[in-house]
This record gives structure tokens, sequence and C-alpha cells, in this order.
DNA sequence: CTGAACCGTATGCGTCATAAACAGTTGTGG
DNA sequence: CCACAACTGTTTATGACGCATACGGTTCAG
């Protein structure tokens, strides 16, 4: 009984590049535009820009655990199977929100005399862009972003230290330095803020007090075993945090110390 | 029908510590040893920790996602609803992995005559516990990590900077960095690896080539488009990668600039 | 010795990703 | 021109998951 023209059960046409290029991992291939496009059968009213930004508008609202296959096709008014004919599988759709958020990457311009100040900005310019797509933090990477937007960021990141004499082979350890610790600051920032949120929302009536990192240090930070945290939970105040422990002022510190790395190491390698 | 006496639907007792002290979230009241046991009832033939143990066995040789409450429970011979009598959410029993997986945290003494050594083995020894246990880099993490383990590990860091002249808060702000910096390092090596091994898996048989990052650049970086990552792409080979891909020499170079950095900041705040 | 407190179990709900088979629509080759 | 292949979205089903709820058995305090 069964047809002989059975359905691809993947779905989603298969790539057609060059002869010799084995295909890409899922996502890339369409990314890179090397997925090919039928002609017959009746016009999609499903895209795959539709879903993904369907699917970004869901992650940017509630987080992205809330982007199930289910309650992207419900917005868009279509069953949940249908989502199978336009992209492989979620993890496919997911690399494709990552490219998308990465939007606008292209068009950045540094300006700036020196390289300390371009690549200041550089990591300030992908900080603000997680902090609009907070959802980033929570992807699974499974390697370094390879979608056209990301590789031209990290390409005017090179750019930035043209002029430094550093080699490629450290321009690119310095450019995953900082790539490195601007996203594990903005994790930490907004789990941080998402567990707040939840605290919030779950304590709604009343009871259930929201901790703050100081304020658990302070109840739970013995002064024997502890000594030196002790004193850091219970020291003066600036503005409403001890010092140390403001997110914002944090980040840039560390960039700060990071950028004085950079420059120590130009120095001793031109001297 | 309903009983009066009836249960407390979230089982696990509650807390009991100072009168004025609000309860902890959840997990920590445990770990801090602020949570009653009854005396009354059979004795358990279960506990947190071997639930705890089970856990991390589980993690430790399948990864994060294979921790669930059944299959924790399966492991132990129990039904997946027992573990809720001494763990009220699986939430809480992520903690306590966390916090066990730092065992180890309380007994380590940094040697090294110089702030610089002692902060450099104290990120090593942080990079390499989350090696043995690889799932941390999974885990969401809400708050900084508050347990007892955890905080002694981040006073030993603290402690080897006694004698820079740093204030308080700077010596935070120092840990801060490196532990984010170490975090996403391992987090991206990690993730990395799993993404390998699921591929490896998936192509069984034949097909399916493995890409690593140079291969996907030399596929996909166009020289016109991305002229500093084509040239980094097509660059000599070091060994098995062209310069500035390998992972173990990239994590210790970061560490030093970052370091530098942080002399920077001594040398200039004591001058 | 009785009942409250405690232990582990059984059952069920809602949600998730996705496999498989199918029905409707359209372009194209004979 | 028309049958069929290629393409569309849909239906239905599967096995996993976290956890709420209700329950029967055990043990110790009064």
């Amino acid at each position: 009984m069964s047809r002989q023209g059975e359905d691809a059960q993947g779905a989603v046409a298969q790539d057609e590049g060059a002869p010799g290029s084995p295909p890409l991992p899922p996502g890339l291939d369409l990314l890179w535009g090397r997925r090919g496009r039928g002609q017959r059968g009746p016009k999609p009213g499903l895209s795959v820009d539709a879903i993904v930004a369907s699917a970004v508008r869901l992650a940017d609202a509630e987080g992205l655990d809330a982007v199930s296959m289910a309650r992207v096709a419900e917005q868009l008014g279509f069953t949940t199977m249908s989502l199978y004919r336009h992209v492989s599988s979620k993890e496919e759709l997911l690399q494709l929100m990552w490219n998308d958020s990465a939007q606008g990457a292209e068009d950045i311009v540094l300006t700036g005399d020196d390289w300390r100040s371009r690549l200041g900005t550089w990591a300030m310019i992908q900080r603000e862009m997680i902090d609009r797509h907070p959802w980033i933090t929570q992807m699974p990477m499974a390697a370094p972003p390879m979608a056209p937007n990301s590789l031209t960021f990290v390409e005017r990141g090179l750019e930035a230290m043209d002029d430094t004499g550093l080699g490629d082979a450290d321009k690119l350890r310095v450019i995953g330095l900082i790539s490195s610790y601007t996203l594990s600051e903005a994790r930490m920032a907004h789990d941080a803020a998402r567990a707040a949120r939840a605290a919030a929302a779950a304590a709604d009536g009343e009871a259930m007090p929201v901790w703050t990192f100081e304020a658990l240090l302070r109840e739970v930070a013995d002064e024997q075993a502890y000594p030196r945290l002790h004193r850091l939970a219970w020291s003066e105040r600036i503005g409403d945090h001890p010092a140390g422990f403001d997110e914002q002022e944090g980040f840039r510190f560390g960039l700060d110390r990071i950028l004085d790395g950079v420059e120590v190491l130009i120095k001793t390698a031109q001297p």
C-alpha cells in the first residue's frame, strides 16, 4: 500500500551547493543561501522569515522557554507541524533566531582614533545587542556563531585592531576573550533579572521576600568562616549597593581590566 | 470528604530558622542546615544525599538533560514522586547538585609567593572543577552561587589578593571577572564537545561530515566580505589548528591578559 | 492504643518535539 | 490537455517530561 514517491520524511528541500562541498550544519545552509526552492505546488502561506520573526517575538516577550513549536505556530495561525515544512528542527529554528538577533551588526561603524576606544565600543555594542534580546544568553551554542551577521561583526572587531601590530591569531584570541566575558556577564545579569521576575510573580499576594545578593550574604556569611566576604557584605553602601555589586559598573570594570591587559600585550609585542 | 490534617502539599518540612530571618530560597535553607526533620513516621529509605548523588552520576554520564526526576528515581529503585518528599522541586535538586560539585573547594590551599600565581592557579582550579562536572555550564544560574562550598571558594580567591593593596570592592570585582571568563570559556568548550559527540552519534553509519570551526570558516568566509577572517582561516597551521583556535591555549591566553590587566590596576592604585 | 505525622505510591494533567500518513494545490512533461 | 510529481499544510499518534493530588501503610508521642 505504500506509495512509491513517498514524502521525503524530513521535509525541507535538500541543499544543492557546488559539487564537492558537503552539506552545512542545520540552519547554516539556509542562512548562506544554499537551499533550493521548488516551483511546483501551492504558494506557501508560511515562510521561514515569518516563523523566525514570530519566534523572536515570543522569546523577547517571555524568554526562550516560551518558544515551542506549538506556540510559534499558534501565533501564526497554523498548526504545529506546518513549521516543519520550512524548518527542519527546532535546533535549526534557534540558529535562525540567533542570526536574526545579530541583525544590524552589518552596518556598525567604529569611530574612534585608537584601537582601545574602538574595541571598547565594539564590546559595548555587543552587550547592547544581547540586552535587546536577552534570550540569546539562554541559547545552547554548539559552535561559535557562523551566521553571516555574526561573522561580519567579528570582522569589525578584528578591523578595530588593525593598527595594533598584533598577529592575526592574537587578534582573534582577543575577540574571543572579550566576547566570552561580555556574554557571560550578560548571562548572569539576565538570569538574575529573570529569577527576580519569577520570584516576584510567584509571591504574588505577599510573603516570600526577594533576596538580593547582599542580603543573602549578610544572612549567611559567618564572620569566622568567611571574614573577607563578611566584611564586604557589611561594608559601606555606595548608592543602593555595597561596593562591588552593581552590574553596569561591574561590566565596565571588567572590560577596562581586559583592555588594560590587551594594551600590555600590544606594548610588549611591539617595543 | 477532605481530611483536616491534610498533607502539606509541597511535602518537605518547612524551615525553622531564628525568628525574624525569613525563609531562604529553595535549596539554600537545606544547604545551610536550616530545615527541620520530624521524628514520627517510618525511617526514610531515601535521603537527600542519595538523590543528589544519583543525579550527579547521571549528569556526569549523560549531561544535564538526562537528569529527570523519573530517571533519578529509577536509578535509585524508587518511584518518581518519592523524590518530592525530600526535595521540593527540580530546581532545588539542581541547586543541591551545584553545591555538591563544588565539593573540595573547602580544602584547597593556594601556594605561591605572589598574588599573580595564586590567582592564576585559583582560576585553573575553577576550570578543572567545571571540567570534572561539565553539566555545571548548562545550569540555569539564578543567582551567584551562595552555597557553603562556593562561598569558601570565593573567600579563597579574595585571600589570594590579600597583599595587593586593592580595596575589598575591587577584589570582589576581580573575582567576578575571572569567574565570568572561566565559566564562559568552559561553557563554549563543553558545548562544542557535546555537539561534536552528538553529531558523531547521529552520523553513525557514515555520511555527515563533522565540521570544525576552521573548516566551516574556509567554506563560508568569502575573501571580499571578510578579508581578515579569510586570512585567518587559511593561515599556517600550528599543530592541528590554524593559529588562534586551540581551546586550552585560548583559555590560558585570556587568563594571562586578564591578570595583566589586574596587575595594571594594582600598580596604579598603589604607586 | 490511638491518632497525628510521616513515608512512598498510583494516577493523571498539560506540555513538549517530532514521526507518519494524508488531502488539497499547482506547475510541467508527455 | 491532462496525469502525475512536487509541493503545501493537516491530522493523528508516540513517548517523554515536571508535578498536583489523592491515597494506603508505618511509626512514634500522648
